[in-house]
DNA sequence: ATTAGCACTCGGTAACCATGAGTGCTAACA
DNA sequence: TGTTAGCACTCATGGTTACCGAGTGCTAAT
């Protein structure tokens, strides 16, 4: 069953008036909307209809109606106009960018920040994957008779290392020729390739050279088996406490201590294709987020998808607002990012 | 004017039963405990005289007593009794370093963890003060025609790393040769010295020898001047919600605002001297702590003063167990950490 | 010095009521 | 036939009142 225009234009204002206030809205102040000149009474009829139909609820028996998830999601679908962002809003993403940057972790967790600032909502900043990037070089350094640290560098920049613990039996000149061969072997693979590259074809030229060989390789090759787990950076964790929806100690716990349950959260918002997405209450599957919802954006190098920018707001959020906030920041994380790196 | 030793008695148990139960203790509930018999009459004349002292309060004109911040503080300095920690408590700090670890951030983490489990409050562990370590290596790795990273090793195996821009007109050669003459005169060095070696000592020599010396040493050494900030680490951050004390919305977000601004708390922890330390409500000088109390331990290896582990709770906080506590995890993770990187 | 007894205070809870915003329905109207 | 005015009804909200009980301070007896 189709709505009618007029069906339509209710839904849509009194989605709209919802965000804005927060109140539930009743066809009294509707009736006075300048978009709509119609008597309070027809309201009534149409909005009965529409909550028949799913898209509005009552708080109780007398109140004024309040989006339903499903109306959120139509509102979402289908209603949303495009709005543009204002000048100000521009400039200040655009200071991300401001000063030259190498590095970057600065760039997404500031990021981060400004995208906390700017909504009152909580921003969550999935790092680039760093599982793709390509290695640059790599370095063993001891540090004593019993442990050194291993150095991998990634041609975008990217630092990882690992402590382990060497056999004293292992000598200098091993570690140099294992570490020269390594480089020569394994310079440009992706990270994520590292182990399988390494046991197909590096295995048996280091048995060929290396004294120590089965020693040498394991505990190295152990620290190669990193759980590279990308960084998740937050801003504004606390800014949802200012939500009139979260007025209650309880719901406020379970949702904070869901967002420092990382891992949670990083498959949660790792898991999708390019674009813009938006989860709505309990599309996230989750009940300490049954009143919010999320939305994300993915920013990429070139073609390849680096990670991940999103927002948790209560499910009366700015759709409209946030979504052109992600999508412009998206794409200049993008440009920027890809004239950074692209030409390694 | 100093108390009786009844009236510390009284105030003993006073604290205790509202650090376990949070009501307001009243002198019939008092009356009936084994520690004390006396009439309920008699212990009123006390409270009495304890609130005209300023140890005790009344919420209200005819409500139970509560220990006011000079009655914890009281409390704490003299009538705390040293409570032996169970054997489970032991336990599990122990498995803290049950497998071998090399890696110092994977302890302190671990700690933190630990250490808010077993309270229920929130811990906040300070890293190991970075710029003290002694470096081990320098390493620089050019990643395309512009830009390189600056890899610092230190001898307790940390590993620092900052990306900077490389004039084109620098070449390999003088890479290799500054990193060597680098390494030469600043292994051993501590970080937070660098510096200042740098241009006493270091400087002159690079300018015999290398073409861009004035390019080359800007560039490098303004990546040099790390903002060396020890990390913290944070357990249980929503513990506090759980303490009836935080059942208002607005308590919580200031003090959880509070905490996600390290800055503020980094010093807060550092500035200890050794040993344990107790701060109460208002001590601790900043509004939305005014109903918390912070414990503070530092831990160390040998002799240096390397880092800080902290509680943060509410005023009504279990002060002899966490100090327990904090005391035991403290010595372990000196004796732990002296074990493993003393002897560099 | 201690205690029993008593009047008093005050937070908390429940009951009650008035108010007003909002609804659904019916009947009149264009 | 779609729209609107009118009306009875519902219910959250906030204020008033009353009552209970835990606890106090004081006085007088032990």
């Amino acid at each position: 069953m189709l709505l009618t225009d007029r069906q339509l234009l209710i839904l849509q204002v009194i989605v709209d008036d919802f965000i804005r206030s927060a109140q539930p809205v009743g066809s009294r102040s509707l009736s006075k909307k300048e978009e709509i000149s119609l008597s309070s009474a027809t309201i009534r009829n149409e909005m009965a209809d529409l909550e028949e139909l799913g898209y509005i609820e009552k708080t109780h028996t007398s109140s004024g109606r309040v989006p339903s998830e499903k109306g959120y999601r139509y509102y979402v679908d289908h209603l949303l106009s495009p709005q543009d962002l204002n000048q100000q809003d521009i400039a200040i993403i655009q200071s991300i960018f401001a000063e030259r940057i190498f590095e970057f972790e600065k760039i997404i967790q500031r990021s981060a920040k400004i995208l906390s600032e700017l909504t009152n909502y909580t921003s969550i900043v999935l790092g680039p994957d760093v599982s793709i990037n390509k290695l640059k070089k790599i370095q063993i350094i001891p540090l004593n008779e019993e442990t050194a640290v291993a150095i991998f560098v990634t041609d975008t920049g990217h630092v990882e290392n690992r402590t382990f613990s060497l056999p004293a039996t292992v000598d200098a000149s091993d570690i140099e020729k294992t570490v020269n061969i390594l480089n020569d072997r394994l310079s440009g693979v992706p990270l994520e390739n590292l182990n399988d590259k390494i046991y197909k074809e590096v295995a048996m030229l280091l048995r060929q050279h290396i004294h120590n060989y089965d020693f040498m390789l394991h505990t190295i090759l152990d620290s190669f088996k990193m759980p590279l787990t990308e960084k998740l950076f937050f801003g504004g964790k606390t800014n949802m406490l200012s939500q009139p929806e979260f007025h209650d100690v309880a719901k406020v716990r379970s949702l904070l201590t869901m967002i420092d349950q990382e891992e949670w959260f990083y498959n949660l918002i790792r898991t999708g294709s390019a674009g813009i997405h938006v989860k709505i209450g309990t599309e996230n599957n989750n009940s300490a987020m049954d009143n919010c919802s999320l939305i994300t954006a993915s920013y990429s190098v070139g073609s390849e998808k680096l990670g991940t920018i999103a927002i948790l707001g209560p499910t009366r959020m700015e759709y409209s607002r946030v979504i052109s906030l992600l999508q412009f920041l998206s794409r200049d994380l993008t440009t920027v990012l890809t004239k950074l790196y692209q030409n390694n």
